[in-house]
DNA sequence: AAGTCTTGTGATAGAATTATGAGATTCAAG
DNA sequence: CTTGAATCTCATAATTCTATCACAAGACTT
């Protein structure tokens, strides 16, 4: 999913809520779809395969919670994010929503900001767990998250430039293998367009070198480099 | 993995979070059971050896931290996955976690599906190890990756160089044969053109017996040479 | 047992590859 | 427009591999 624009169910029986919402979050590129019950919002909800689907708790013909069930029924939209709308307070609601696999849920009333960045959030990180998922890479004293591009060392939490960090993400993905030089280049400089001198790849090695210890980093002469512990 | 169901211990003092994330997993199939704080955590995790542990940081009698400290310890339970539940942006309680053994955390609050897809890849990773080993060659104790251009020599691991790694993958290819120089000039040296010593040979399997013992390469005499274990 | 052929070994030269220091260039934040 | 970090290049030094040679050591023949 590059920069496809975000398909965005919103249910709610309330032209209000239908109509503020909507205009916020098209502002913002969405493409927005309505439903005003729950019944109207599965169907919609198959025939347009939205993104993320937000569901009013409380509506005629069928409340949110069984329309997530419903929902969450169908395989195709299986990595689609589900999220309820709730009085503040309802706690029961909030509990009963996960339960029918909801993923998070917005407190009434809304505010158009609050709604946005969550609305957005959401969206990012449903976007990840397709290519790679196992974020979190812990070797020795290195713990590496991916996704937080953070990185401990040694119980210090140190941060690496962007190619040093894809580096090393890169070697200590499989320890121990070795990663021929032309891998490196493909995955870490993407490869088939930029073309880098020859000794670049053993410039960003030194540096992950000063910066987590030589040891870890061995050469293999003639074939690239690998991580051990 | 074959489909034995997955066992999963989940730990945390608060009977809400148990009954979604409990629900959640067993709606995926795995076997669920439920302690209420760390000190019972562990004992059922002696008990019932499950796969996956999912710990909560704070909870009463014994936290997350010291329960995985413990754990850790038991050595039946060395393959067991341990994740934590941390509240957001407890960054230190994270580190502390790593530190005490664990494999990864999980932020709260917790998003059901974020979890259930987690859980799964967490237990895909364990699983990976066994049921793929493509180019794979072991014999007694030597263990050739050709992908990863890995050696594993008495359970060291040894970078060789490319000729030798490549003269050593031709003989171990079939264990016992034996290779006619001719054969291994053709392989290894890409043979037609190039023309090299007659002592050449000779000189690349005498680094191997260095490296790797004398016994394992047999000499020959007018043929050539043979790897036997 | 001496002769002949083949392999093992130490030393070393030549090739190839990588490490490093210094500096140019790019890029983004202020 | 500065400024500084990040990234890349390049020339040179340092390493490590490879290949070769000369000779020692075995092994097989006759």
């Amino acid at each position: 999913m590059k920069d496809a624009i975000a398909k965005i169910l919103l249910v709610d029986d309330e032209p209000d809520i239908l109509e503020i919402v909507s205009y916020n979050l098209k502002n913002e590129g969405y493409q927005v779809f309505t439903a005003e019950n729950g019944k109207e919002g599965v169907q919609k909800a198959k025939k347009k395969k939205p993104d993320l689907i937000i569901l009013d708790v409380m509506m005629p013909v069928m409340d949110g919670i069984e329309a997530c069930e419903q929902i969450r029924k169908i395989p195709e939209l299986d990595h689609t994010i589900i999220t309820f709308l709730t009085a503040r307070g309802e706690d029961y609601s909030m509990i009963a929503g996960f339960d029918a696999g909801a993923d998070d849920y917005i407190a009434k009333p809304i505010k158009p900001r609050v709604l946005v960045s969550k609305v957005k959030s959401l969206l990012r990180r449903n976007a990840m767990p397709k290519g790679d998922e196992g974020n979190i890479i812990k070797i020795g004293d290195l713990i590496i998250d991916k996704d937080q591009y953070k990185i401990v060392f040694k119980k210090e939490e140190i941060i690496l430039p962007r190619k040093e960090f894809e580096l090393l993400s890169l070697l200590t993905s499989k320890p121990g293998k070795v990663f021929k030089r032309e891998e490196i280049l493909d995955v870490v400089w993407g490869g088939n367009e930029v073309i880098v001198g020859g000794r670049t790849i053993d410039v960003h090695i030194r540096k992950l070198r000063e910066k987590l210890g030589d040891d870890s980093f061995k050469t293999v002469k003639g074939v690239g480099y690998k991580y051990v512990k």
